[in-house]
RNA sequence: GUGGCUAUGGUGUAGUGGUUAACACAGCGGUUUGUGGUACCGUUAACUCGAGUUCAAUUCUCGAUAGCCACCCCA
């Protein structure tokens, strides 16, 4: 008896098959290429990375900033520099309906400095710390750990010249990566400053011109254009040809050496896995000195660094702001830190675990079981329900999905009693308990749970001091620890008002 | 932007120049309506799009699109 709708006869088949093709013809709608949907089963990647990262954010002083998604194309081109790849191909302009050229900001340091200008931060306590998170867009080619609409986490400190701020935003990326649980190496560079890099050009020009026939195509256009990038290439005869060449390192003035001196000398104090790599040249023009990048510690050619930053000393100046104003900034990228906490197999807090399950069974019982959900809820206990399904045993097989640790129902019997039945899903027993009792009755038993839960957590740490191995928990101890505090003030009542309610971590 | 590889239900995979495209997982429904995690049964659901070759294309060819990979660059 199978598919009797096929069996009917050619006429039928033919309506069939029309309306295939009609389906067909309308053209599937999807997300823009290399854009994507991040859905709720991605979501608790995303909440870590931005709950470590508002903790270093707050562990050292910065202060949220968001800035607007779009600003004028200028402030791109002026402060990320017009030879870049960035602003030359890759930057998502157009023109709106009042005739404003307008960008989707490719990354967010250059609009941080132009709210610094814009809102006088000068005088301010210097240096300003801020810290974003949110989309960024670039026209790029997508692959692997590359969007058009891109993520990034990141840190701006403008107004300071010292090295410890340099050093000090080095490792506020490595320990968002370290708490994460991802090993990484930071590779240092300095590339100097204006004057520094203009002598170093000349002698990287003289030297490569001086074998101009072995240099690949590619690094031919470079030598006029942006000369720095030499060093990238991967050519093998390019590559031969970098061993000789003059090292930026050689060429640093008094100052700019010193400076970097001292924050290497940060960086050995600190004891942090570095490299001094002088490969790296970052991409954007408004760097100098100080350059980083982080890269996972299994990843020894950086193809997909996971962060990066340096000191832009120049950059306020360029935008408008007062000559002369140090800055130094990090960004992190959250896609590729997500895609690495997923290679890795890292366990990561869920989103929202709940707790307790409320069930019922009949008209009466449905009534009785909001009123005993909001109760609890308000008393601050993590609550899910089905209210919309009727037979028990679909309400329990969610509330099994959802790992509660207790389902209360209420049914036509206990509505006689006037009484809850409080089943532990891990034992499947039940228990009958009054129903005006449920509230003291749940605290107790919650209580009571959550302390044989923070024992085993103890066990587990003392187990996981050595270097860490697959599916291993990330270091996520002192959050988790600060949401038990929560729930306790509320039931205290701290929180009766209800007015701490929303979840503030949004991707936008 | 350049080059290579790939495209089958929601997911992961089979398979074929011809009639009914297979399997697993997930989803939904059930195994006498008050009990989940196991089992059994049923059910929903796919050949990316367009053109060409052919009597016949999901299968072969070309193109488009998307994904992956490399280059480039970056986070």
């Amino acid at each position: 008896m199978a598919r009797p709708k096929k069996k009917i006869d050619n006429k039928m088949d033919n309506k069939e098959k029309e309306i295939k093709k009609a389906k067909k013809a309308k053209k599937e709608i999807l997300t823009v290429t290399g854009m994507r949907d991040l859905l709720p089963q991605d979501q608790k990647y995303w909440e870590s990375v931005i709950k470590v990262g508002k903790k270093i954010a707050n562990d050292y002083g910065y202060g949220k900033i968001d800035t607007p998604i779009v600003e004028y194309m200028d402030v791109f081109e002026r402060g990320i520099g017009k030879q870049t790849d960035i602003v030359e191909k890759e930057m998502y302009t157009f023109i709106d309906q009042g005739g404003d050229e307008l960008t989707l900001r490719p990354e967010n340091t250059a609009s941080v400095v132009r709210a610094y200008i814009q809102h006088g931060m000068i005088n301010q306590t210097q240096p300003v710390k801020l810290y974003y998170y949110g989309p960024m867009f670039r026209h790029e080619k997508p692959q692997s750990g590359r969007y058009r609409q891109l993520y990034q986490f990141g840190f701006e400190a403008i107004g300071e010249i010292s090295p410890a701020l340099d050093a000090q935003l080095i490792l506020m990326g490595w320990n968002i990566l370290n708490d994460l649980g991802i090993e990484s190496v930071i590779q240092v560079n300095s590339i100097g400053c204006t004057s520094c890099r203009e002598e170093y050009k000349k002698a990287l020009v003289k030297y490569y011109k001086s074998k101009g026939k072995d240099l690949c195509e590619s690094c031919q256009k470079r030598l006029v254009k942006n000369p720095m990038r030499l060093l990238d290439c991967k050519e093998e005869g390019c590559e031969k040809l970098k061993i000789e060449a003059p090292q930026i390192l050689d060429y640093l003035d008094e100052d700019c050496k010193k400076h970097f001196m001292k924050v290497i000398e940060y960086l050995d104090e600190l004891d942090l896995p570095y490299v001094l790599n002088a490969q790296v040249v970052r991409g954007l023009d408004y760097y100098s000195k100080t350059i980083f990048e982080y890269w996972s510690a299994d990843d020894s050619e950086g193809k997909t660094a996971l962060g990066g930053g340096g000191r832009y000393d120049s950059l306020v100046g360029v935008l408008g702001g007062r000559q002369e104003t140090p800055a130094c900034g990090l960004s992190m990228g959250m896609d590729r830190i997500v895609a690495k906490l997923r290679e890795k197999e890292i366990e990561v807090p869920e989103v929202y675990q709940p707790e307790v399950f409320v069930a019922q069974l009949g008209d009466a019982a449905k009534k009785k079981a909001f009123v005993m959900y909001e109760k609890l809820r308000r008393k601050g206990f993590k609550m899910s329900q089905a209210f919309y399904k009727d037979s028990l045993k679909a309400q329990l097989e969610i509330a099994n999905k959802l790992k509660v640790k207790f389902t209360l129902i209420i049914g036509q019997k206990e509505i006689g009693e006037d009484t809850v039945l409080v089943r532990d899903m891990d034992g499947g027993i039940q228990e009958i308990v009054a129903y005006n009792k449920i509230e003291n009755e749940m605290v107790k038993r919650m209580d009571k749970w959550r302390g044989e839960k923070l024992d085993k957590f103890t066990v587990d740490e003392s187990d996981s001091s050595l270097p860490k191995p697959k599916k291993q928990k990330s270091d996520f101890g002192d959050f988790t620890s600060n949401e038990e505090n929560d729930f306790e003030d509320k039931r205290s009542g701290k929180y009766d008002n209800m007015m701490d309610y929303g979840n503030d971590i949004d991707v936008y």
